[in-house]
RNA sequence: GCGGCAAAUCAGUCUAUCGCUUUUCAUUAGAAAAGAGGAAAGUCCGGGCAGCACAGAGCAGCGUACUUCUUAACGGGAAGGGCUGUAAUGAGCAAUCAUUGCAGUACAGCUAGUGCCACAGAAAAUAAACUACCUCGGCUUGCCGAGGAAAAGGUGAAAAGGUGAGGUAAGAGCUCACCGCGGUUACAGUGAUGUAAUUGGCAGGGUAAACCUUACGCGCUGAAAGACCAAAUAUACCGAGGCCUGCGCAAGCAGAACAGGCUGCUCGCCUGUCUCGGAGGGUAGGUCGAUCGACGCUGUGCGCGAGUGCAGCGCUAGAUAAAUGAUAGACACCAAAGCUGCGUGCAGCAAUUGGUACAGAACCCGGCUUAUGAUUUGCCAUUUUU
RNA sequence: GGUCUCAUGGCCGAGCGGUUAGGCACCGGUCUGCAAAACCGUCUACAGCAGUUCGAAUCUGCUUGAGACCU
């Protein structure tokens, strides 16, 4: 997972999503809330150990509620519209995790009422990580 | 031109960059191929499939309801019949009837029983008699009493067959003609039903999307079903109390009692063996189910049709906190304003701006319903012009 | 994914085929120096569209919205 200097690396495979049921009620549980409008982060803070060098340094979990937006394929899109954003700007977040050998457990929650578009997600989301880096150096 | 109904087709396309899921190939890096719908939706029906249950019977419950057909099945579909509404035409004094077009139709049975029908009205279902009508009697001469009758008035959603004529004190299916209605018979039709003849003076208002009756159908639960792998396992532990009857030396057998099961209930059948209290452990996941099927397309035979037989070709998502997307550009289509032409609301033109519907598979099929952008064809209704 | 329930004024809530009770709130009045309380009065409703029926909040079908349960 090294990053080549010509290429940038843009994937996000599915081993990136947050799957496990454990893992997701510990993060509702116990993890910390960013706020930067319209979306409501929460994330969680791992050691990595050694022998799991194969794991990705962070998981993410989309979500886009019910509540909010009765049809299946509005929430679909937002959801691939987060996934995308993501896609495109880990860069930063993934080297400091790399650098101090952490993993970060996070969910990604839209929490407003209207179709966002692209330009105005990437803003807010950019702020996101931001921020997270900034409480990674804490 | 506008609107409605029905049927059919499509569901924007291409390029570039970066990505997602599955499969195949490759030692790896990576490469190639495939990748949402007509409704995938609502979950309103039906079936496959799976588990549990199932000697059998009865009751309850649920559903369906003109006929015939279609189908794996259906509450779907096709064809046909009846009924209702509406328009036109024709017959008739009228009541009403016939034909045609269009639209609708949850359309078994109130003559099995029970219930309900507010208000108004005399009376709301075994008929009855408010006003008015007729006869007789009385007198204060416009009222009272007795009787007749049920045509007229008014009420209501609905008033006890309708119209016309005879008849009568007045009237009444009281009688007659026609119409409507019911019964029977014959004929036609697979049948719903239709036609004709004959008969009944007419009894029996409506309501079953009121209870209900009749006929037919339905075992229950749904992929969070279920199978396998892994892991775990408790009919365990502690305390208190109890341990029936008969036979038998005993093991055991039989019975009783209790508990459980037969997934709506009962009969009936089957299984097990003590009760009370305390304390208290555990369930990350993976694979299959799961995508070749009542499958699709083409041709052809049968059938009015829904459908169905045969032949050929094709393989067409399989995810699992859940994949098919984002950005940029070009083209296509729609709308708006602009210019030109004239028949003044149409045609042509180049460029600009905005828009391109409804909507996302979650085991799989057959329908129904609802949402929705265009194009074409047919039918119906309406308006305007020639 | 599946199963089921509910919807009556601004809010709560009765009504099971015949003019939609009642309470709270709002508004107006009486009372008071002013207000509160009390009393009197007014206003505002059957989620929507069809059907059955003489008549529908009620019965039936479809649609919309809200909620609950099953791992």
């Amino acid at each position: 997972m090294t990053n080549s200097p010509t290429h940038i690396d843009e994937s996000l495979p599915k081993a990136f999503k947050l799957c496990s049921l454990k893992k997701i009620e510990e993060l509702f549980a116990k993890g910390s809330l960013i706020k930067v409008y319209p979306l409501r982060v929460l994330f969680l803070l791992e050691n990595l150990d050694d022998a799991a060098s194969d794991a990705t340094p962070f998981q993410v979990l989309f979500s886009a509620p019910k509540r909010r937006f009765k049809r299946a394929h509005d929430r679909n899109y937002i959801k691939r519209l987060m996934r995308e954003v993501l896609r495109k700007n880990k860069g930063v977040l993934m080297e400091q995790l790399q650098t101090q050998n952490k993993k970060l457990v996070f969910s990604l929650t839209y929490v407003s009422d209207e179709r966002p578009s692209y330009q105005l997600l990437e803003q807010k989301l950019c702020k996101v990580l931001d921020q997270l880096i900034k409480e990674l150096n804490l």
